[in-house]
DNA sequence: CATATATATTGATATATATCAATATACTCA
DNA sequence: TGAGTATATTGATATATATCAATATATATG
């Protein structure tokens, strides 16, 4: 029941659901996350170990960059579902919208000088 | 998305999640609720109102009693999706289990002396 | 109308949470 | 090894939340 209540808990924050719905779109290095959501560092940093805590993300570490990623739907179905919803729920609303554009441009500049690297698949 | 977050934080309190569970059998008196959880009248009464707020539950009002149920899927439908979620994610924990043991003594002594009345359907 | 009962609300208090600025860690590359 | 960059953590502070005891409201009943 707490695992839930925090699962719960973990989605009860603005920023870190505008941050599930980038991730919907593949996975995101921190840097990529506080550009897009236009943030201080520390603070999408710790809203990304909140998320990641609850088992609602996953990290893969590479080199100095760390990218994260929604949570495996496989060992993590629940959390997968609640996600799912989320997804469909928010997803006409204009916030999520902006979101996704910037987040366009953002991934378009991977790989070049002064930005995160193209994650290896 | 602020309407998504108020849902979130209310899913956020164990006592609230067992409410849920417990309502997913049917509306419940507010009385009954105290029973089975066994907790003080205002602290139900505030979460059942927390719950209403957010569009997790609907309420009926009977004489001096007030009956609560999981909002409609016709109007709420990504409300109930979620609860959908959490009633199978829950469905084997032990608390759950024993609050569904609870609430079975409880409803039967429905419209017996010094208990609420069976609802009208 | 007076009393009893069901539910709601309020005020006080303790605990949790979000944020920022600052600092620490960890990896890369010259 | 030392400088630079990406990410994490910490301490301080403000805001939100849960709980209880007490009180209010609203309905039923004698």
């Amino acid at each position: 029941m707490q695992e839930i209540v925090n699962v719960f808990k973990a989605l009860s924050d603005p920023t870190r659901l505008r941050i599930l719905l980038l991730l919907q779109h593949g996975e995101l290095c921190v840097c990529e996350v506080e550009e897009v959501l236009g943030m201080k560092q520390s603070r999408i940093s710790r809203h990304l170990n909140i998320l990641r805590n609850a088992g609602l993300t996953e990290a893969r570490y590479f080199g100095r960059w760390v990218f994260y990623s929604l949570a495996n739907p496989k060992t993590n179905r629940y959390h997968r579902r609640v996600i799912d919803t989320l997804v469909k729920w928010a997803q006409d609303s204009d916030q999520v919208f902006l979101d996704r554009k910037k987040l366009e441009a953002c991934t378009q500049k991977r790989g070049q000088e002064g930005h995160c690297p193209i994650p290896e698949t």
